[in-house]
DNA sequence: TCGTGTTATTGACACAGTCCAGAATTGGAA
DNA sequence: TTCCAATTCTGGACTGTGTCAATAACACGA
């Protein structure tokens, strides 16, 4: 019985009650070796890691993963899903308009920042989601 | 020569130096009468308005009107773009998970809330955009 | 090892939007 | 009023992202 470390991926899903495959421990390395890829980008990286894969298998992977918490999903405009494994510290992503470009912007203000609209309408809100848009030190530089 | 209103659409248009044509000045009828519409939306009024209109001709008024900046785009995840005129005063906007409606929701606080990222990884930051997620009255009764 | 329910594969399909290209129409400057 | 450039139309093909449904393979508890 090989010790095994606690975050360890077979776990995690266990933990979940969720059944252990190659394929879905691919993707979950795959999306916490390289933060905000795409589901295509995840699909590539499974298959050279594993040798075939379905696109479906990758999509409900991911959407499983999602569900369960273990994932999250964020969704920029003019651009299609990412995926990290960042999850449970309401961290925040600014996207460079000219390529695309992802990264991790911590809360601007305390612990939830922007949590409070001023007028909800009646809505119940779970969720503030913070996107900032500009460009990347790259894109910058091309002008 | 008739007196006509300070954001007439005529001028509108004008100003931005865009021709006026009866198609452009029924998307931004629509755009202003109902805000947060989809272009399928839109392409319907505009129908019922003028008797009929390509898709092309609304989509590519959409993307002109929002390159001059006299409408706005919003892409809420799980959803197509939607349009409106109100511009220039940076409110956000609360989605339904349910149903997918879309409310304004003014700046929690002060001006430019949320503008100050901790940490920006040298991007040059020239919109912060929220999205609240959650549920409207009607879903929350529908359970 | 077996059996059952879960997961993966396969291929078709849906949706929102874009692109195409020629012809017709229209707006507005002169 | 004339004329050119801008705009629209027709109408289909096409793209990227993602989903569905049927079948096959697999995981894992018994
Ligand atoms: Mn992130
Ligand atoms: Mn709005
Ligand atoms: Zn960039
Ligand atoms: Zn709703």
């Amino acid at each position: 019985m090989p010790k095994r470390h606690l975050t360890d991926p077979v776990d995690l899903l266990r933990e979940h009650g969720m059944q252990v495959t190659v394929q879905r421990l691919a993707v979950l390395r795959a999306v916490s070796q390289r933060p905000h890829l795409t589901a295509d980008d995840i699909e590539k990286m499974v298959r050279t890691e594993i040798g075939t894969v379905s696109r479906q298998a990758v999509y409900d992977t991911l959407a499983v993963l999602t569900a369960n918490g273990l994932i999250r999903r964020i969704q920029p405009a003019h651009s299609p899903a990412r995926f990290e494994d960042r999850v449970d510290d309401n961290h925040h992503h600014v996207v460079c308009r000219q390529c695309g470009r992802v990264a991790d912007v911590d809360c601007a203000v305390g612990s939830a920042p922007c949590l409070e609209p001023a007028h909800r309408h009646g809505f119940v809100i779970d969720e503030a989601e913070v996107m900032y848009w500009g460009l990347c030190p790259d894109c910058q530089i091309a002008r």
